[in-house]
DNA sequence: CTATTATTAGAGTATATACTCTAGGCAGTC
DNA sequence: GACTGCCTAGAGTATATACTCTAATAATAG
């Protein structure tokens, strides 16, 4: 693999796990056993590094988020969105801890990033559209069906820092997908409303796939330590 | 004023304004022309100065979050619920934007924000309970209550962060307490499909009142740059 | 007034951070 | 072998950052 994007690989590595702030190009250089000047050879700097992250990210969420135009969604459509968009964010998610910071310091970002919330907020309306196309949920007003899809945006967007803040103070930085997958549960709670009786079942069913284990309740393996540091409010 | 609180509140100001990754303890020092001997006499550290930030914004919210046992709520109760917390953010803004760092690097504040997240969930929670005891909103099973509770959350301590990336290249620090408080339509929106027909139509007027002002329609002063850095999607 | 304590100034420091600069190796090509 | 273009090492640097240390000045108590 070329120097450049090993690179771009323990970049996004390191930033995931330790955060963008707590990571210098330094840090990248040492963790590749290359020197900071070879680094500075392939990137200008740091905030190219991660502007060409957060291109691939912008890529691969658009790549998902590409709505057929020609048929009706099905659930499973559904279920593919709401995957595919947590394994995005969970693939680039030192990306939102540190967003406003890494907006403020590159004009360029700043703009990408403002159309492709843009974006990611017209691809959410089109499914709600054609999610009542298809019948599964009720046709609303643009009006309401924009604020919904704001609303599914900012929950998609904070679930992982509220993961992340909620966890207790001994174990700081475990968070598995699993977990955050459970964010799914909280869209669909916020689409329940609106489900045509037809599907009211299946989705519940779907839903119900992604319930958050309750931490008192820890029927896995048993670690006591692990059950007493989980969310403690019953979010399910 | 004692130096003590002047270094308090001179730090959040600045940390509000510029962000507390971009704020030193030097800087706070020189803003407030005195020296960084001096501030190191009243504070241990940085964090120690954040964490006392930090209790205020907590004492401040758990303030309005005192929920009456002892009679109904009405919808004015709902509307000062609502208006607080969004004051409360306002005020201390800085802190949710850096907050995992935050948190990663102080664990006292990591084990108190933890606990201030579930007091103020169990109080959204019951201030869902008390709107059904009301008549005001469809009772719903606990169950769902916590769910809704928690989407609630999400929305209100992401619609800060959502503004301020959403805005346009620009004007990278400039949002008021107006488009703040716009939030609050996000937040009713969620409630909607659970309002009881005799309060429905006075909600709507009250969610009303917080719609976003579009972008495509400056009818304050007609600042036309102001118009076209705006959130461009219509959010309403 | 004196002794003690609280407050302040300001120079200074160890460490970190983003980044630069120079020299050189290596692969291919004529 | 010599030339060229790409890549790499590694020492080095300017600046920033959080924080310390000493000495001096106010404030207060007896």
């Amino acid at each position: 693999m070329k120097t450049r994007d090993k690179i771009l690989l323990s970049s996004l590595e390191l930033f995931n796990e330790r955060g963008e702030r707590n990571i210098t190009t330094n840090h990248i250089a040492a963790h590749l056993a290359i020197s900071p000047g070879n680094l500075y050879y392939h990137f200008r700097n740091k905030s190219d590094i991660i502007y060409e992250i957060f291109q691939e990210y912008e890529k691969l969420v658009d790549y998902y988020l590409d709505i057929p135009e020609d048929r009706l969604l099905t659930l499973d459509d559904l279920t593919f969105y709401l995957e595919s968009v947590f394994d995005g964010l969970w693939s680039y998610r030192f990306f939102h801890r540190d967003l406003e910071y890494l907006l403020d310091s590159d004009t360029r970002l700043r703009q990408d990033y403002r159309e492709f919330t843009n974006r990611c907020l017209a691809a959410i309306n089109r499914i709600f559209g054609k999610l009542a196309e298809a019948g599964i949920i009720e046709p609303q007003p643009e009006d309401l069906r924009s604020a919904m899809s704001l609303n599914v945006w900012l929950v998609i967007t904070n679930w992982m820092a509220f993961l992340k803040t909620a966890h207790a103070s001994d174990e700081p930085a475990s968070l598995t997908l699993t977990e955050l997958k459970q964010g799914i549960y909280q869209v669909l709670t916020l689409e329940l409303p609106y489900l045509t009786p037809n599907y009211r079942e299946q989705v519940l069913a779907l839903r119900e796939k992604y319930r958050p284990t309750l931490p008192e309740n820890p029927e896995q393996n048993g670690e006591s330590s692990r059950a007493e540091t989980g969310v403690s409010v019953r979010i399910g």
